[in-house]
DNA sequence: TATAATGTTTGAAC
DNA sequence: AGTTCAAACATTAT
């Protein structure tokens, strides 16, 4: 479920209850439950994997973690972690962490970080980048203050494109790249979303869980990489490491 | 069936 | 005091 083009899919299935007033609200959601009983949806918005339900000076933020899922108007066998019921419909989340943040939802997020934003700003993100010269391009490019949406799948893939090995370091990596890489964040972020939204995602993958590159019949190599070992897989035998 | 995977927060340990 | 790290959370395809 995770990465923000999903979030920004999820935004659209509920975009018909905006103005709707929630009739029930149950689940094991340890909020505080009562406080969203009656009250009528602002708007929804998202920020890189936050969904956010705005109401009148509250927001929910809604993470789905690695395993969240959801469902409209219909139920999952598990335990649902939070139900929103409206007169039209329903809205069900499950293993997802759920948050009220208080006041206005502007001063808790700066859209220009998020690469699905009409506020996305690429020259933010290229200054935020020049502030850690010493990360590796596959733990900054996962970084939802700088990136905020990319997940593994996007910097895999993005990285892939512009041929840039994930264990570069930032610092190293010429501006030209630097350059593609923010433009692909944003652009591969957007295919993503149209791939998702017809179900075919997994067949445009390049690189993420492959074994070999079906464009250059080269082995695709998986390694473990970053402060937080997450899964690369890139091509070995090309220029890209830059360190 | 055991494993690994689209992720983040928390709090202990250094 | 600041950083680092493992644990926790939780589901499902392979």
């Amino acid at each position: 479920m995770p990465e923000g083009p999903s979030i920004v899919l999820l935004k659209e299935e509920v975009l018909r209850f905006t103005g709707k007033k929630i009739v029930s609200i149950s689940g094991n959601s340890k909020i505080e439950q009562s406080r969203l009983l009656n009250q009528k949806i602002v708007s929804f918005k998202s920020w890189g994997k936050h969904f956010l339900i705005c109401f009148k000076g509250f927001t929910l933020r809604v993470h789905f973690l690695m395993f969240g899922t959801y469902r409209i108007n219909e139920k999952k066998e598990q335990p649902v972690r939070l139900n929103i019921t409206f007169k039209s419909g329903e809205i069900n989340l499950y293993s997802c962490a759920i948050k009220i943040i208080e006041g206005d939802v502007n001063s808790h997020y700066d859209w220009s970080t998020d690469v699905m934003n009409d506020e996305w700003n690429a020259k933010n993100a290229k200054a935020r980048l020049k502030a850690e010269p010493t990360k590796l391009i596959c733990d900054a490019l996962i970084e939802q203050d700088i990136f905020s949406g990319v997940g593994n799948i996007i910097k895999n893939e993005v990285l892939y494109r512009i041929r840039v090995h994930p264990e570069s370091r930032v610092e190293k990596i010429p501006a030209l790249k630097i350059r593609k890489l923010i433009e692909e964040a944003r652009n591969y972020s957007f295919e993503f979303l149209d791939w998702k939204r017809n179900y075919e995602l997994k067949k445009h993958w390049l690189a993420h869980t492959k074994k070999m590159c079906l464009r250059c019949n080269l082995p695709i190599i998986k390694k473990y990489t970053g402060s937080k070992n997450r899964r690369s897989f890139f091509l070995c035998q090309l220029p890209g490491l830059y360190n």
